[in-house]
RNA sequence: GGUCCUGUGGCCGAGUGGCUAGGCAGAGCUCUGCAAAAGCUUGUACAGCGGUUCGAAUCCGCUCGGGACCUCCA
């Protein structure tokens, strides 16, 4: 089976319906994602995305295409909506801290990607920062003002959304319409600071004069300032993958403004559509509510990983995270909860547990199960828009057949198990990302348990079951779960 | 107010015009010195009311509930 050559289907926000991909340039795929502002620890939504696209990132390799990843760092800009607006959110939380900006940018670039290590989502391929892309921003922001969509304003540059929606689709992407956009900026828009320099509320920032309390500035043909709130993200991806590139993620909340401006900022510039392919996750919510830094109700990655947040009634690993994202489709919503988590936890353990079982099953004559119909619903699962939901429960299938062939139940011949056990762990651990945190024992541990063991086998020899249960209970206060197997092996693992 | 999404069994969560999602929890049985695990069996859900259809939880309409975006946010 050629993998490349297998219907791959996206839902594309675009054109809001599945469509199958077909990449620019065959064999290679473009992808960008927007990454985190890092002005705050990384919390149970960030989560999210960054688990999401690294399945996709791994999904598209491993069927054979040669992947662009760029993820940004966003460490300038964006508008603040208290009293303090126009205030650069990193310069803010600086002064707050008594902090230069750029060393809060790196004390939490460093927290992020620590928490993206121990969510085991692989490095991207670029992971541009907003900071070192200002001459590309600039570059860009003369272009479109040269092309005539947009103008200066008091140091300031603004994108005219009115005239360029005149002759393009503004609002298509977010399913908005420029009159009611228009038609509601008047009561219930916040009083944005230089709203008096545009032509229209609608319109958007390209670059921001800086005020006099801002630290974080820098000079262009307009005077000292910083980017708009969305031209990095342009900038940047144009760059690296070119004016026009083959796939955009980001969450669902950023669909408007931030990823129709980019559409206009690329068109404005260029002259053509920056995405074929928009790919956007839905929201974890808390309490049914969206958990995010403007509604003050997220809990931060370390704290689940810890359980140190009152809301949590236990620590969850890292995995834990993973696996309970990865249950559901990526386009639905996720409710956080103690019990979702506590039953993703378990599941994760009993996929894991199978998945050591396998590599000591011998196979029989025949086969029980149709291995290579279940391997191919596994892939079906991820072909069709990256429902691991439904990958999940093809393995949990795959775990019932490991677990009846152990048992005798069942039984599997030579190649459908080494079908198996390469599609199971292809899917567990290459694509899907999980991994086994009770493995890092350490070949010290490894040796010491062998021997404890071996003593609690000689008891259970002697029927000397008082000892065998006593070791069991020492070893259980330790941390240690053993198992005895039906063949008379005792196995072990962390808890 | 506008645009869009959504409502599934105790909980979490897939999916589809007619055929088992899956996980967790629960019940029973089997295996086992005991324990743990595992296997087997079991629950017959799709907000409400209409309509389309031979047949709808799945399509349409209305009602009610929840959410996202419209302002920085993954």
């Amino acid at each position: 089976m050629n993998l490349l050559k297998h219907p791959l289907l996206f839902y594309n926000s675009l054109s809001r319906k599945k469509e199958e991909f077909v990449p620019l340039v065959p064999g290679f795929a473009g992808m960008y994602v927007c990454g985190p502002t890092v002005y705050g620890p990384p919390h149970l939504g960030h989560a999210r995305p960054y688990v999401t696209f690294d399945v996709l990132f791994r999904f598209l390799t491993h069927i054979g295409y040669k992947v662009r990843y760029v993820r940004n760092i966003t460490d300038v800009g964006h508008l603040e909506n208290d009293a303090d607006a126009g205030e650069d959110k990193i310069a803010k939380k600086a002064r707050i801290e008594q902090l230069e900006p750029m060393e809060v940018v790196e004390l939490y670039t460093e927290k992020f990607h620590e928490a993206m290590r121990a969510l085991n989502v692989r490095p991207v391929s670029i992971e541009p920062r907003a900071s070192g892309h200002i001459i590309e921003q600039i570059a860009m922001i003369s272009a479109i003002l040269e092309n005539d969509w947009a103008y200066e304003s008091n140091g300031s540059v603004y994108f005219d959304v009115v005239k360029y929606s005149k002759s393009n689709d503004y609002g298509r992407l977010s399913g908005r319409i420029l009159d009611d956009l228009i038609a509601g900026a008047g009561n219930e828009r916040r009083e944005l600071e230089g709203q008096d320099e545009k032509r229209n509320p609608a319109d958007f920032a390209l670059w921001k004069k800086a005020q006099p309390e801002h630290i974080m500035r820098w000079p262009s043909p307009w005077g000292e300032g910083f980017p708009g709130w969305h031209i990095e993200c342009s900038a940047m991806s144009t760059k690296y993958l070119g004016q026009t590139f083959d796939i955009h993620g980001g969450g669902m909340d950023l669909l408007f403004p931030h990823h129709e401006s980019e559409i206009a900022q690329s068109k404005g510039a260029c002259g053509s559509a920056p995405v074929r392919y928009w790919l956007h996750n839905n929201m974890i919510t808390i309490n049914g509510q969206k958990m995010g830094k403007s509604l003050g109700n997220f809990i931060n990655l370390e704290e689940f990983f810890k359980g140190t947040h009152p809301l949590l009634e236990q620590a969850y690993s890292p995995m834990t995270i993973r696996f309970f994202i990865l249950q559901a489709h990526y386009r639905s919503p996720l409710d956080f909860s103690n019990d979702g988590l506590r039953s993703s936890e378990k599941g994760l353990a009993r996929m894991l547990n199978a998945s050591k079982l396998l590599q000591r099953l011998t196979p029989g004559t025949k086969s029980t199960s149709d291995i290579m119909a279940w391997k191919n619903r596994c892939y079906d699962a991820l072909f069709d828009d990256l429902n691991t939901a439904v990958a999940v429960a093809e393995l949990f299938e795959g775990v019932r057949i490991i677990n009846s062939v152990h048992a005798g139940t069942e039984s599997i011949s030579e190649t459908d198990l080494v079908t198996l056990r390469t599609t199971f762990n292809t899917f567990v651990y290459d694509l899907l990302g999980l991994q086994d945190e009770s493995l890092s024992a350490g070949q010290d541990t490894d040796v010491l348990m062998k021997m404890v063991l071996d003593l609690r086998a000689e008891a259970k020899r002697d029927k000397n079951f008082q000892m065998s249960d006593k070791i069991r209970k020492n070893l259980e206060d330790l941390g240690f779960r053993i198992k005895d197997e039906k063949d008379g092996a005792t196995s072990w693992s962390r808890d």
